[in-house]
RNA sequence: GGGGAAUUAGCUCAGCUGGUUCAGAGCAUCUGCCUUACAAGCAGAGGGUCACUGGUUCGAAUCCAGUAUUCCCCACCA
C-alpha cells in the first residue's frame, strides 16, 4: 500500500487527542514522583480562542509535555475567570438583545441569566484548547466562581479583613458610568483624544472685571467649588480674597491660591471642581472646598447642577458650551490634545468620582512579592521586566477591590439600619458580631458589591488545589509551588504581582518558580493582533490549514521570549513543511527492505558520527530550554533533524533504488528515528505520535505511547568525530560545487585525489564521500596532480582531475583570489604578533592561537602557489 | 514629566564575563536541478561600516558617554 506523498495531519489529530484522552495520560495525582506544575492563567469565561491564547498555550503544552517524558508528574491544571465586568456587559447586553433590562431585573434573577450563559457559552474556549492539543488535566478544570473557589475568595477578604490590610472609604476612584462600577487603576486605559478647550469668563463679583478658565470639560462649572490662582503670579494678585460668579447657575466661588497650578498652562487660573477630578479633590482637601458632586452613577447630571438635570454628560458639555456663549461667557475655543481614560472592559470614557468603596492596602504586602523576584526565587524570563516590576511594587497604591457589580464574589460585610457594618462571613456571623459591639441588628442587609475578579484570581495558584480552605489537603501540599508560570506581560503587575502577594500571605512561598512573560502577538504592520482591528487569523482555522503541528511550530520559531511576535502565516507554513519533511523521512525508512548483509562502512561511519551529533543536540537544546528560549530549543530541533538526520545521515546510510538494507543499519536508523520523535513530541505531537506507533518502530503495547516516551536524556558525546565529519562534509561540499561550477551533471562520477599526509584519516570515510558525492574514486597521492582543480589548500588538500574541460584562466584567477584573501588574513595576524603590546598583554593561549593560525595561512599558501605554478 | 528597553543581512532574531566556532541562524531572494522519501523538495550562491559620534583598550558588535530613531510601562496640565 502506498503511502500519501505528504503529511495529512487531520487524521491524527482527532484520533490521538482522544487516545491520549482515554488513556488518562493528562490525568495526574500525587505519588512518589518529583511534581511539575503549570496552572493555565484562566481564560475569561466569555472568551474565544485568539492567537495570544494560542502562542501561551502552546508554550505550556510544550514545557508540560516535555516534563511528562522526563518522568516528572506532569500537572497542567486548566481553568476559567469569571471576569465579572467583562461577563456582566455581555450578558446585560445579551438581555438587552431580548428586551430585558438590567434594572427590572432582581440580583437573583440576573445571576441567574448569568449562570445559564456561562453554562452555555463558557466551556467554548477550553473545548478550543484540545483542538491545539492541550494535554491539560482536564478533571481538575475549575472556575474562578466554582463554590469553593469562591469561598476561598471569601475566607481571603476576612483574613485580610482582619489584618488590617483592608478598609473602607470615600476616595476618588475611576468611575465607568457604563458599568456603573468602580475600577482599579490597572483597568483604566489612556487614550488621546481630540477636545475642545473653552475659555470661560467668570465674572469677579462686584466687579465688571473677568477671569478666563480653561477647561475642557466645561459641563463641570456647576460642581466647581473654587478657582484657584498661583500666589506668585503677578497679573492676579489683586484677585486675592476676592469671590466669583460661576456663570449660568450664578453660584459664588471664592479663589484660593495653590502653588499646584501652573502659571504657564492656559491662563494660569484653574477651576476647582473636586467632585469631578482627581486633583481639584486633593486640593479641596486641602483648602476645605465643597464638594458638589453633579452626575448620576450612569454619567448622567442630577439635580444638583441645577440645569440639564438628567441629560449625558457628553451632550450637556455640548449644551454648556451652547449656552455659555449665548450668555457671552465663552472667550474661544480651541482645538486640543488629552489624554483621556477608558474602561478597560466596556470602553466608556472613566469618570473621576468620589464614592465609598473597598480598598487592600498595598504596601506592605507588596514588599514579600518584590523581594520574591529581587532575591531571584521567582525569575522573570526575560529578566528586563524585572526592573519595571520593581518600579511598580515600589510605587504601588491602595487597591479599589469592590465592584458595583452582581456577577462576582459578594464583599462578606453586613450593615444594619444605621449603616453601621462588621464583616463576617454569614448573616448569622454578622448578627453576633452586631450583638457583641451592641448594635442594633435591625434592617441587616449585606454589601451590595462584588469583589474585583482580580482578587479571585489572585489566588489561582493556591484555590485550583483548595489550598486557601485547606492547606494540609495532598493536593495542595504535593503541586504547590507550582513550577513554571507562562502569561502576557501585560498583566504582570495586575495579576502576576497579586498571586505573589496572596502566595506570600498565606504560604510565605512564592506560587512559582519561574515567569516566562510571552510576546503580544502583533501583525506585520506592527498591530497588536485584536478582533476590533479585525487583523487577527483565527487559530482554529489556521490549524485546519497547517495543521496543528504545524501551527505550534509556526508560532515558536517565530517568538523568541519577551520579544513580541510579528506573526505571519509564512511561519506556520515552516512548520507544515517541517512535519512533512519528517513525513517523508518516514516514508523512506519505511520503503527499505532488509537483508542480513553486513553494514557499509559509509553506513557505520553515519552512525557513530549521528550518535555523537545527536547526543550534542540534546545538550544544547536542554540548554535552551533552562533558559526558557523554547524558539531556540525548537530550532536546534528543526536542525537536528532536517539537516543532520535528513540530508545527511539518511542519504548516507540509504540503499541503492530497489536494493535492501543491512539489517543493522536498518535497526540503527528506526532507534534513532524513534529517538528523534521523542524529541519532536512536546513541539509536534500529532505526528510524532502517529509515527511512533507504525510498525517499523517494533510492536507497541496499549500504554507505550509518545506522549509518555522517554525524553532523550544528556549523554557525552565526542567533539573530534564531529569536527572530523565536518571536513567530510566540506569535502563533499567542494565537489558539489565543482560540479555546479563547470556544469557537470550529478550522474557523471568524479575521480577525486588526496594528500596522504592529511590531517585526519580520509580512508575510514572514502565509502561516504564515494556515496553521497558520487566520485568515482578515491585514490591517495604524494604529489600534487598537475593541472587538476584543487581545494582545501595546505595537508588536507583534494585533487579533482577532470579530463580536458579545465579552463586554466579561471582556475588561476581561483586560486590568485585565494592567495591575496589569505595574504591579507596573514598580515593581520602578523600585525598583532609583531606589537609588542598585544604580546605582552593578552592571554598566551589567544597569543598562540595567533600563531598557529599564522603558520596555517603560510602552509596554504605556499601550497596554493605550487598550484598557480603547476598550471 | 518619571522609569525601562531596543537599534546586527530584505524580514524575524542569536551573538554569555571584550580576542577565529565573530560578523551568525531561520525565512525570503537568486542560479541550477521533476536525482528512484519529500518541488511543502535537492544542490549551490549572493546579501551587513553590527544606528551615529567620541572615549577606554594592544584589541570593541560587545564596555563607557553623548546624539538620533523606535517601542513599552507609569503618571499626567486644567
Amino acid at each position: 500500500m502506498s503511502i500519501a506523498k505528504t503529511y495529512n495531519p487531520k487524521e491524527a489529530e482527532d484520533k490521538w487527542y482522544s487516545y491520549w484522552m482515554e488513556n488518562g495520560f493528562f490525568r495526574s495525582t500525587p505519588d512518589e514522583r518529583e511534581p511539575y506544575t503549570i496552572v493555565m492563567p484562566p481564560p475569561n469565561v466569555t472568551g474565544v480562542l485568539h492567537m495570544g491564547h494560542m502562542l501561551n498555550n502552546t508554550i505550556q503544552d510544550v514545557l508540560i509535555r516535555r516534563a511528562r517524558m522526563q518522568g516528572k508528574n506532569a500537572c497542567w491544571v486548566p481553568g476559567t475567570d469569571h471576569a465579572s465586568i467583562a461577563t456582566e456587559a455581555k450578558v446585560v447586553a445579551m438581555l438587552k438583545e431580548q428586551g430585558i433590562d438590567k434594572k427590572s431585573l432582581s440580583r437573583e434573577d440576573f445571576l441567574a441569566h448569568a449562570w445559564e450563559w456561562k453554562e452555555k457559552y463558557g466551556g467554548i474556549i477550553l473545548k478550543q484548547l484540545e483542538k491545539l492539543g492541550a494535554s491539560c488535566d482536564w478533571e481538575r478544570t475549575k472556575f474562578t466562581m466554582d463554590a469553593d473557589l469562591s469561598e476561598s475568595v471569601i475566607d481571603t477578604f476576612i483574613k485580610f479583613y482582619e489584618a488590617g490590610y483592608i478598609y473602607r472609604g470615600v476616595r476618588m476612584v475611576n468611575w465607568d458610568p457604563q458599568g456603573k462600577t468602580a475600577l482599579s487603576d490597572e483597568e483604566v486605559i489612556r487614550k488621546e483624544v481630540n477636545q475642545k478647550l473653552y475659555y470661560i469668563r467668570y465674572q469677579i463679583k462686584d466687579s465688571n472685571e473677568y477671569l478666563v478658565i480653561a477647561t475642557t470639560r466645561p459641563e463641570t462649572i456647576m460642581a466647581d467649588a473654587a478657582i484657584c490662582i498661583n500666589p506668585h503670579d503677578e497679573r492676579y494678585q489683586h484677585l486675592k480674597g476676592k469671590t466669583v460668579i460661576v456663570p449660568l447657575v450664578n453660584r459664588e466661588i471664592p479663589i484660593i491660591e495653590d502653588e499646584y497650578v501652573e502659571m504657564e498652562f492656559g491662563t494660569g487660573c484653574l477651576k476647582v471642581t473636586p467632585a469631578h477630578d482627581l486633583n481639584d479633590y486633593e486640593l479641596g482637601q486641602k483648602h476645605n472646598l465643597e464638594v458638589i458632586d453633579i452626575l448620576n452613577d450612569d454619567g448622567t447630571l442630577n439635580e444638583k447642577a441645577l440645569i440639564l438635570i438628567g441629560e449625558d454628560r457628553f451632550i450637556a458639555r455640548k449644551k454648556i458650551g451652547k449656552l455659555l456663549d449665548e450668555a457671552g461667557n465663552i472667550e474661544k475655543v480651541e482645538d486640543y490634545k488629552s489624554q483621556v481614560g477608558f474602561s478597560e472592559r466596556t470602553d466608556a470614557a472613566i469618570e473621576p468620582k468620589l464614592s465609598m468603596q473597598w480598598f487592600c492596602k498595598m504596601e506592605k504586602i507588596a514588599k514579600p512579592a518584590l523581594d520574591y523576584v529581587l532575591s531571584g526565587e521567582v525569575n522573570l524570563f526575560p529578566d528586563k521586566f524585572t526592573s519595571s516590576y520593581k518600579h511598580w511594587m515600589e510605587n504601588v497604591k491602595d487597591w479599589c477591590i469592590s465592584r458595583q457589580l452582581w456577577w462576582g464574589q459578594r464583599i462578606p460585610a453586613f450593615f444594619n439600619e444605621k449603616n453601621e457594618w462588621v464583616v463576617a462571613k454569614t448573616e448569622a456571623e454578622a448578627l453576633a458580631k452586631f450583638e457583641e459591639q451592641g448594635k442594633s441588628t435591625a434592617g441587616i442587609r449585606q454589601e451590595e458589591g462584588v469583589l474585583d475578579t482580580w482578587f479571585s484570581s489572585g489566588l489561582w495558584p493556591m484555590s485550583v488545589f483548595d489550598g486557601v480552605r485547606n492547606p494540609e489537603n495532598e493536593d495542595f501540599k504535593y503541586y504547590y509551588p507550582t513550577n513554571d508560570l507562562v502569561t502576557a506581560p501585560e498583566i504582570l503587575f495586575f495579576w502576576v504581582a497579586r498571586m505573589m502577594i496572596m502566595g506570600h500571605e498565606y504560604t510565605e512561598k512564592a506560587p512559582f518558580k519561574n515567569v516566562y512573560l510571552t510576546g503580544i502577538v502583533r501583525d506585520k504592520l506592527g498591530r497588536k493582533m485584536s478582533k476590533s482591528l479585525g487583523n487577527s487569523p483565527d487559530p482554529i482555522q489556521l490549524m485546519e490549514e497547517y495543521g496543528t503541528d504545524g501551527v505550534r511550530v509556526g508560532m515558536l520559531l517565530a517568538s523568541p521570549a519577551g520579544n513580541d511576535l510579528m506573526f505571519d502565516v509564512s511561519y506556520c507554513e515552516q512548520g507544515r513543511n517541517f512535519a512533512n519533511k519528517i513525513w517523508n523521512a518516514f516514508r523512506l525508512v519505511k520503503g527499505w527492505e532488509v537483508s542480513d548483509e553486513a553494514a557499509s562502512s559509509a553506513q557505520e561511519s553515519a552512525a557513530i558520527w549521528f550518535e555523537n551529533r545527536f547526543n550534542q543536540a540534546v545538550v544544547e537544546i536542554e540548554e535552551h530550554f533552562n533558559n526558557l528560549r523554547l524558539s531556540d530549543a525548537l530550532m536546534a530541533t528543526y536542525k537536528l533533524v532536517w539537516d543532520d538526520f535528513c540530508a545527511w545521515y539518511l542519504e548516507l546510510v540509504k540503499p541503492a533504488y530497489q536494493q535492501p538494507i543491512a539489517r543493522a543499519a536498518y535497526e540503527q536508523t528506526t532507534a534513532f528515528f524513534e529517538r528523534i520523535l521523542a524529541l519532536i513530541h512536546p513541539f509536534m505531537p500529532f505526528l510524532s505520535e502517529e509515527l511512533w506507533h507504525d510498525e517499523i518502530f517494533g510492536e507497541r503495547t496499549e500504554k507505550d505511547c509518545a506522549i509518555v516516551a522517554e525524553y532523550p536524556k544528556i549523554n557525552p558525546f565526542d567533539e573530534v568525530i564531529i569536527k572530523e565529519f565536518a571536513l567530510i562534509k566540506q569535502v563533499i561540499s567542494e565537489v558539489r560545487n565543482i560540479r555546479n561550477a563547470k556544469g557537470i551533471s550529478p550522474k557523471v562520477a568524479l575521480p577525486l585525489a588526496i594528500n596522504e599526509a592529511a590531517s585526519i584519516d580520509y580512508k575510514k570515510f572514502v565509502d561516504c564521500i564515494t556515496k553521497i558525492a558520487n566520485v568515482s574514486e578515491i585514490t591517495f597521492v604524494t604529489e600534487k596532480i598537475a593541472g587538476a582543480t584543487s581545494f582545501l589548500a595546505g595537508k588536507d588538500e583534494f585533487y579533482v582531475a577532470l579530463e580536458n574541460n579545465i579552463d586554466v584562466e579561471a582556475e588561476k584567477e581561483r586560486i590568485t583570489k585565494e592567495i591575496d584573501y589569505l595574504q591579507g588574513f596573514l598580515k593581520a595576524v602578523s600585525a598583532k604578533l609583531t606589537n609588542e603590546r598585544f604580546v605582552q598583554n593578552a592571554k598566551p593561549e589567544i597569543v598562540q592561537n595567533e600563531v598557529n593560525k599564522k603558520e596555517d595561512a603560510e602552509a596554504k599558501i605556499k601550497t596554493l602557489q605550487e598550484n598557480l605554478a603547476s598550471l
